[in-house]
DNA sequence: GTGAAGGGCCAC
DNA sequence: AAACGTGGCCCTTCAC
């Protein structure tokens, strides 16, 4: 059977064309505006076909011990090398590697690892030590496209750590700054740098061959040498665009995050399925009765006994409450009905069905079939620039939307003998809300140590601690987390049942108190509309585009654009503390397994684990510190047997 | 059958 | 004044 390797690679590089988000703007912008992929090649020579030709690949396939040294030794003195794999599958877990490609750009060495694999896999090859010395070395930087797929194989098979990583994939995206139609695949990255297009004929070969073709090796090495003219470009462009900073800070992250991904995070998969067993009989429960409810308003109800509609279409659903005379709001969506369940028990028996129908599908059976049999753990896929803002993304499955319910999380366990330590940032985007308006009172109320929300509360309400109310506390919380997404009043007054008039006042009583907050944010946004971008405290761009003449893109814009930085600085902290803490667990028992945003869980042997906290707990907090001065920052942590707070 | 698009909802 | 930011997954609907 053929592995279509290269290929799969190239359409997991790509980012996600059918991604709901960016299929969305790919048609109009978000902000309404028909956006176009910029057009030209920078520093492209613009001889494009004469490029192809031209490209004449100086390599040497190494199939011994002495030409793995002899290499190595030649290898050791360039500074900047190239480097690529050539590997049976996508998974290391599944397949295994075949080539590791290490190109200075004048030469180019194909390391077949066929040779050299014993009982006991790549690892214990002495004969690969000197490879193993170079990808580990200081010295050289090494140029990849999207590291973390060639880190993953390298540390499992050869058990080395690639040191240096300059990722042409991270800096494409880091480059396009949000422009969501550029494509970031190794051609599309070659074409629109250096103008160089890539023939990829040997994509569907078969890389389990005993003997590689000639045209297969040589694609191999092409590959690996193409990456450095490509870096060249990008370094130049990094520059220009001040993005030298965020991209080392990217690049550091990669072999985190390709450890994590080998790591994976244990699943008890019986605690699992016994969860769902519940589910799925509250889901059949509430589906009768549901259908009961609803078959008074479906027409052949009463001829043939009860007629059944699909509850999981909207259309049909919202048809048949219509009949029974609910009054049904623009959308069906649980916002939208939960003022009609008090009064309408068929509509709170929809909202009862729609929970326990999305924990039955999203959080199902299908997401035991991401457990690896070999580790007995899900191994996900993390996305490093999954988002514009820089935050991560994750998916097969998606460990950053697992249902807060003990009754889930309980079921992400520690190996035996082992344990959780679970950390998270407290309040970090207001933190850094606040340290970016620098507005005093509102760091006072981080630096009194007390509840942020109540205090926040009594100063906008001008009351003593001990006087704040609980629906003042609440107003105050709503408004905390809306101001860094731009709330309005009328979305506001929605949330907390307070009339237009009543929101209004609230929150012009809040940025009264907060007066330089208030400024900040006015300014920021006067700075998204006027220059069309924005930028995290680590240099991350993000250009916006949008119809100036469109007030709701303009607002839309403008709400993204501010938030971007709030929201991006915190994904830049998050990425500093996985790369210290990285360094400072290397020789430890401790490995990361799971990452949320504002969340690290590592794991360790049961006995390291107070050093596994305070190493965590340190990572965060200089991490945090290195962007955040002038307000205090706080994690909190748990030791645990499994991710549930119990 | 396959896939795009939209609604809905889980997380931060 | 005028829609609260970022993701992924599951489902239905509809076009091909």
């Amino acid at each position: 059977m053929h592995h279509f390797i290269e290929f799969a690679q190239n359409a997991m590089f790509a980012p996600p064309l059918r991604h709901p988000v960016h299929r969305a703007v790919a048609q109009t912008s978000r902000f309404g505006k028909k956006m176009r992929g910029q057009a030209g090649h920078p520093g492209g020579s613009g001889d494009t076909i004469e490029n192809i030709v031209a490209m004449e690949i100086n390599f040497e396939l190494v199939r011994d011990a002495v030409g793995v040294k002899n290499a190595c030794e030649e290898l050791a003195r360039e500074p900047v090398l190239g480097l690529d794999t050539e590997t049976t599958e996508l998974d290391p877990y599944k397949g295994e590697m075949r080539l590791v490609q290490l190109s200075s750009g004048r030469k180019t060495f194909v390391f077949d690892m066929l040779p050299f694999r014993t009982n006991g896999g790549l690892r214990e090859n002495s004969e690969l030590s000197p490879l193993r010395g170079l990808l580990e070395s200081e010295i050289s930087t090494k140029v990849l496209h999207n590291a973390k797929f060639d880190a993953k194989w390298i540390r499992h098979e050869l058990g080395a750590e690639i040191a240096n990583a300059f990722d042409t994939y991270l800096a494409s995206q880091l480059i396009a700054a949000g422009e969501s139609e550029r494509r970031h695949s190794l051609a599309d990255v070659a074409q629109f740098f250096t103008g160089t297009v890539l023939d990829k004929t040997e994509q569907l070969s078969d890389w389990r061959a005993a003997e590689l073709s000639a045209s297969q090796v040589e694609y191999a090495a092409r590959d690996a040498a193409i990456l450095l003219p490509i870096r060249e470009q990008l370094v130049d462009r990094l520059k220009n665009d001040d993005l030298s900073k965020v991209a080392a800070l990217e690049f550091e992250c990669v072999m985190p995050i390709a450890e994590m991904e080998l790591n994976g995070f244990g699943v008890d998969c019986d605690a699992w399925r016994a969860q769902l067993d519940t589910v799925r009989g509250a889901q059949a429960k509430a589906a009768d009765e549901l259908q009961d409810l609803l078959s008074a308003g479906v027409a052949q109800a009463s001829l043939f006994g009860r007629a059944e509609i699909n509850l999981d279409s909207q259309q049909q659903v919202t048809d048949a409450l219509k009949n029974l005379g609910v009054p049904m709001p623009e959308t069906t969506r649980a916002w939208q009905l939960q003022p009609l369940a008090e009064k309408y028990p068929v509509v709170a028996k929809l909202l009862e069905y729609r929970g326990v129908q999305k924990s039955a599908t999203s959080f199902g059976e299908n997401f035991l079939e991401f457990v690896e049999p070999k580790t007995g753990r899900v191994h996900a896929d993390f996305r490093q620039i999954g988002a514009p803002t820089g935050r991560f993304s994750c998916s097969n499955p998606n460990l950053q939307q697992i249902p807060h319910d003990d009754a889930y999380r309980k079921c992400f366990r520690a190996g035996q003998g082992r344990t959780l330590v679970i950390a998270d940032y407290s309040q970090i985007e207001l933190r850094i809300l606040a340290e970016f308006s620098a507005d005093e009172k509102f760091i006072e109320a981080f630096r009194s140590g007390a509840d942020f929300h109540l205090t926040t509360a009594a100063q906008v309400f001008n009351v003593k601690p001990e006087e704040v109310t609980p629906d003042q506390r609440s107003f105050a919380k709503r408004l905390n987390f809306g101001i860094v997404y731009g709330v309005g009043a009328s979305r506001f007054g929605l949330m907390t049942g307070l009339s237009q008039t009543d929101a209004e006042n609230t929150m012009r009583r809040y940025f009264s108190t907060y007066r330089k907050l208030d400024a900040y944010l006015r300014d920021s946004g006067g700075r998204v509309t006027s220059e069309r971008k924005a930028r995290t405290a680590s240099g991350r761009l993000l250009r916006l585009n949008f119809d100036e003449n469109d007030r709701q893109a303009v607002g839309a814009a403008r709400r993204y654009g501010v938030n971007m930085p709030i929201q991006g600085t915190s994904a830049d902290i998050l990425k500093r503390a996985l790369r210290l803490l990285h360094d400072a667990i290397r020789g430890t028992s401790t490995r990361l397994v799971n990452i949320v945003h504002d969340e690290i869980i590592v794991e360790c042997d049961a006995g390291e684990v107070e050093n596994a906290r305070i190493t965590l707990e340190k990572a965060m907090t200089d991490a945090a510190v290195e962007f955040i001065k002038n307000v205090p920052v706080k994690v909190d942590s748990r030791v645990s047997e499994a991710w549930s707070k119990g």
